[in-house]
DNA sequence: AATAACTGAATGAACGTTCAATCATTCTAA
DNA sequence: TTAGAATGATTGAACGTTCATTCAGTTATT
């Protein structure tokens, strides 16, 4: 272990593992510690708690998929190949970091995701909305909230990749062409 | 308590109703015994362990949806109109029985959710991929994977409620119309 | 009388958390 | 430069609690 960030980085993502092959309830702090090379009490050292593990394992994931998304963003080109670019990358993202996708699945529809924690400050969010309301400011999707829009578009994103892992065999054998969703969701979202 | 049925029904609306507020980590056997009227022991004359209680839940669930959704189904309408009746009828449902939205979100997402379960006959499941696989024979709709087909649709009626569950004031405040996005999913897979 | 349902205290395993002891690193002062 | 004091990180056994599950005794039903 080479120093403090990386003990953190390494028991965060132990955990991040252990929720998303067992869910919240089957992560046990013993086998978070033991995945993540540490004894059960150094958690303590940077989590208050076990809630605040989980938490902070959600703040840490956002943080990755910002990064993810904000670095292949180029503000420069036309809103729309900006929409396909996100779409594209998010899933991408999803797709290589199985775990993540799970944890998120998990997380924003389990009662760890409170109000309190929606209201926190959380720059992924933030950063979310400002790419969709610049879409609106350049007239190129319909003036409409925001927040709603990139709830609808990241649940899309999130949905048709779990259907493309649920699915692969099956997949292959049908006609279906998941790529269609992101120019539905486009389709219904852009300015007339 | 009336009979066994009933029993066995207050079991589960108790479990329910505690995944939904608690998450599946806060339903504790004791708890679901005291909400339901029951001893805890009594629990073990119908379910044989937790996990069999929280899949009992999903089925009866499942159950719910299927007789909400079907009753209200016509047959007899274009396919175009009993698309929409799906989608209101759902919302319906859901707003109308919140602990439902909730657990289900939550177990669709979670590991109890196992490739088992999923390959287990389920007569929601083959409610909704007949209804669509109907669209598809009556020309209505493009053909494709009717199981893909049910996720996506499902997915975005469960994520239009719980968008406007969350944002029912913020809402209120701009002209974000989630009507429409029934209207987007239609728009995508109608036939040409 | 026989069977089945029900009870709730008892059980033991598992869990989150603590903490005294150990180890590593940094600082102090001579 | 370095002894050693001080600080902080780390350990893992121990603690108290909570939990799912069991079962001997009790009540209800057939």
């Amino acid at each position: 272990m080479e120093n403090l960030i990386d003990k953190k980085q390494s028991i965060i993502e132990s955990a991040l593992e252990l929720v998303y092959e067992n869910g919240f309830h089957g992560c046990p702090v013993s086998q978070v510690a033991k995945n993540a090379g540490v004894a059960a009490g150094t958690i303590y050292t940077y989590f208050e708690n076990k809630e605040d593990l989980i938490v902070g394992i959600y703040e840490h994931v956002a943080q990755q998929i910002m990064n993810y998304i904000s670095e292949r963003d180029d503000a420069s080109l036309e809103f729309e190949n900006r929409f396909f670019d996100y779409w594209r990358n998010f899933t991408e993202f999803y797709e290589k970091y199985p775990a993540i996708h799970g944890f998120y699945d998990q997380f924003l529809n389990s009662p760890f995701n409170s109000e309190e924690i929606q209201n926190k400050p959380n720059i992924w969010h933030e950063w979310a909305h400002k790419f969709f309301q610049s879409g609106m400011d350049k007239g190129a999707i319909r003036v409409t909230n925001p927040v709603v829009l990139s709830i609808l578009v990241n649940t899309n994103i999130a949905s048709t990749v779990r259907i493309k892992k649920n699915f692969k065999t099956k997949l292959a054998r049908t006609n279906v062409n998941l790529e269609e969703i992101s120019h539905l969701i486009w389709a219904g979202i852009k300015a007339d």
